[in-house]
DNA sequence: GCATTCAACGTACTCGGTAGTATGTTTGTC
DNA sequence: GACAAACATACTACCGAGTACGTTGAATGC
């Protein structure tokens, strides 16, 4: 098929490809976090990358392709932060708030991603002609409602175990998302801020949610 | 000074202006809504309205005072039924729940004003070059500040009571008012939902936000 | 070694949309 | 009947998304 070296630069081209449009990506999460989706244009993302539109727009076919990319970058790092973090074994509400801080610490050391994240997808799809953004959009939103679902389900096993009162899992865990995802509106991220101290504010963060749910400590 | 129908047409011309200004605001709240301030139109907003342009900006100079006035009423509506409810001699808990439910009656009954209070306000600072419009968005932070601030200093006086443990304030609040607010992310409304209904959704998540704080229900 | 080719950009442009304005037009009021 | 508030209409000026095309450097083939 493909000889050791074109494997080799095959690959090559894949990660530069890569890096190129994560490049990209960076620069249009700080861009769109500063200004908003909408008032950011493609040149206030070029400037963050010191360079000029033809770069942005010979990797990425349009402003709104562009969003699309930074949302399901973000929502992979949560996913795979809260999905990387459930050991064996585990009690529910131990899980859960394993679960929580891995989110929030998620939230704090990428901040940029998860503000654009949460800003509203519902107002884009307003204005959305092409069917395959729309297609897109909806993908998305899946996969948010996947990840709602995650904690959702935790909460649930929590409810059956008679760790927590029962309640109303699909409205509880819509406050107990808000207490989290909240951080994203009010964090700042400030240099020489250690990990620790950020685990610490997570932990307090998640604590607050875990208590909401009814946990007695 | 002025003749009795002087005062009279006065107040009525005021009254007039402001039930003007109060649609403009209505129709603008739901435009900023469903599109986000910065890709909303001025047209938009004006065919929410069923009228033009003109009648908007002889009322109002710019698409940023337009903005502003509806956060302004946002908070307005806080303030004024979180205030509102607070009782004599009522222990710091139960004006905490209080002051919770009404808030969140506030975002459900008016969520477009409160989408719209929610929506960055930082991000706007940038843009903005009119130093009187720069003033204006330092006193809207100051009235989120305050509102924050009556959270902040009855939990501080439950925590005097020793109804709840110890802790930092300053960092819980974050969380609480999140576990509040993420319901303008959320929340749908309905027609035919009863204010009951809303009231049962409402004391649900301000019981969550109170037991984070570690109440021993 | 040299021409070819193509990816990865930069440059210069178009064009539609939008904030804001300038100017009528109507309606009530004194 | 003058006058002004409360709009509508018609326009301008500009910004920004997207495009067409030029440029460069580096791999490729012979």
């Amino acid at each position: 098929m493909t000889t050791a070296t074109d494997a080799a630069t095959d690959t090559a081209a894949i990660l530069d490809g890569d890096r190129a449009r994560t490049e990209i990506l960076d620069a249009a999460a700080k861009a769109f976090m500063r200004k908003g989706y909408a008032a950011a244009s493609i040149d206030d993302v070029a400037e963050v990358l010191g360079c000029t539109k033809g770069r942005i727009y010979h990797h990425y076919r349009s402003k709104a392709d562009l969003f699309f990319d930074v949302h399901k970058r973000g929502m992979a790092m949560d996913l795979a932060a809260v999905r990387g973090c459930a050991k064996e074994g585990q009690a529910p509400l131990d899980r859960l708030f394993d679960m929580a801080v891995a989110h929030l610490l998620v939230i704090m050391n990428e901040l940029a991603y998860q503000r654009v994240a949460v800003q509203g997808l519902e107002m884009h799809l307003a204005g959305q002609t092409t069917p395959e953004q729309r297609s897109t959009l909806r993908e998305i939103l899946a996969l948010r409602d996947e990840y709602e679902g995650l904690f959702a389900a935790e909460i649930a096993r929590a409810v059956e175990a008679g760790a927590i009162p029962a309640q109303e899992v699909g409205l509880v865990v819509k406050p107990f998302l808000g207490a989290l995802n909240w951080t994203t509106i009010w964090y700042r991220q400030r240099r020489n801020q250690s990990q620790a101290e950020r685990r610490r504010i997570a932990e307090q963060i998640a604590r607050f949610a875990l208590r909401g749910l009814g946990t007695t400590p």
